[in-house]
DNA sequence: CACTTCCTGCGC
DNA sequence: GCGCAGGAAGTG
């Protein structure tokens, strides 16, 4: 019943968490929102619920790791998980659950739950018409995201690779962990100037990032191989330590040169990578 | 540009 | 029992 991701919710698991929040919701009337955390107090204000509140929800959609719950009144409840944050669906009568942090309840005795260990998961009501999103990049697993238009979204981008594609105006719905990902599938230092990546870097880097967030990370993930001829390395099935070809092994072999990986801080964020294989 | 803030579970 | 981890907004 309870369950929470075992990774941060990055764009795959949230494309999943969407499905989940339609098929629970579609069509169906919400009867009551219940906050039962200050964090999702702050945002369903007394005013919010009662938008929410009697209304059929229309659709569920996703832009970036932004979900939006389309009412019939026209609001639209978006939703960001951040990064512990998960749907949970049950039946209105189970019992408030220690990490449970929001309740929407259905006119078909169902219930859909925002469990949020740390809390940090948000929630906002748009008015009819009004959706604002902060800027977005492009959708990285559109057949629209080229090399070319990555390399247009890097060009005067002079800070290291990495964090610039933690940037979402640069790509929308990469974390720390798939940027290290995709760096590592592409063979790319992480500490590179983002403008001065040139073709055959960019498209790598394209297809890495497209790579890993193609990928789930249990069992599933790294089917292929990074490039052309390059060795696969299967992972472990159900280990957490080898969820990952390169975030939080710090100390371990590189899976491809055997090196040992580091890890480095940048922007105040951890990365994970090899100084082998990683140019 | 980078660092800090919000939160809390979990690893040390 | 401390301090880190993380996404993204906010601040220097």
């Amino acid at each position: 019943m309870v369950h929470t991701f075992r990774a941060m919710p990055e764009l795959p698991e949230i494309e999943h968490a969407r499905r989940v929040a339609h098929d629970a919701l579609d069509g169906r009337r919400i009867t009551r929102v219940q906050a039962f955390h200050a964090t999702t107090r702050r945002a369903l204000t007394p005013t919010t619920r009662r938008r929410l509140e009697g209304q059929r929800v229309l659709a569920v959609t996703r832009r970036a790791k932004y979900q939006l719950l389309e009412l019939e009144n026209a609001y639209v409840l978006e939703v960001h998980f951040r990064m512990t944050g998960d749907w949970a669906v049950g039946s209105a009568a189970d019992p408030v659950d220690a990490l449970e942090r929001a309740r929407f309840t259905l006119d078909n005795g169902a219930r859909l739950s925002l469990l949020d260990g740390r809390a940090f998961a948000s929630l906002r009501l748009h008015a009819p018409g009004r959706v604002r999103l902060p800027p977005l990049g492009p959708e990285p697993l559109d057949a629209a995201f080229t090399p070319v238009v990555l390399a247009e979204q890097l060009r005067g981008r002079r800070g290291p690779i990495k964090p610039v594609l933690l940037d979402q105006r640069v790509v929308a719905g990469l974390g720390n962990i798939y940027a290290a990902e995709a760096c590592w599938v592409a063979r790319i230092d992480p500490r590179t100037a983002a403008h001065s990546l040139g073709a055959v870097r960019v498209a790598r880097l394209t297809a890495g990032i497209k790579h890993v967030l193609e990928h789930a990370p249990v069992g599933r993930y790294y089917q292929r191989p990074a490039t052309v001829g390059e060795r696969v390395v299967a992972l472990g099935e159900g280990n957490s330590d080898d969820d990952w070809r390169v975030y939080d092994r710090e100390g371990q072999p590189c899976l491809r040169c055997a090196r040992p990986i580091v890890r480095t801080v940048q922007s105040g964020r951890s990365t994970y990578w090899c100084r082998g294989c990683q140019r």
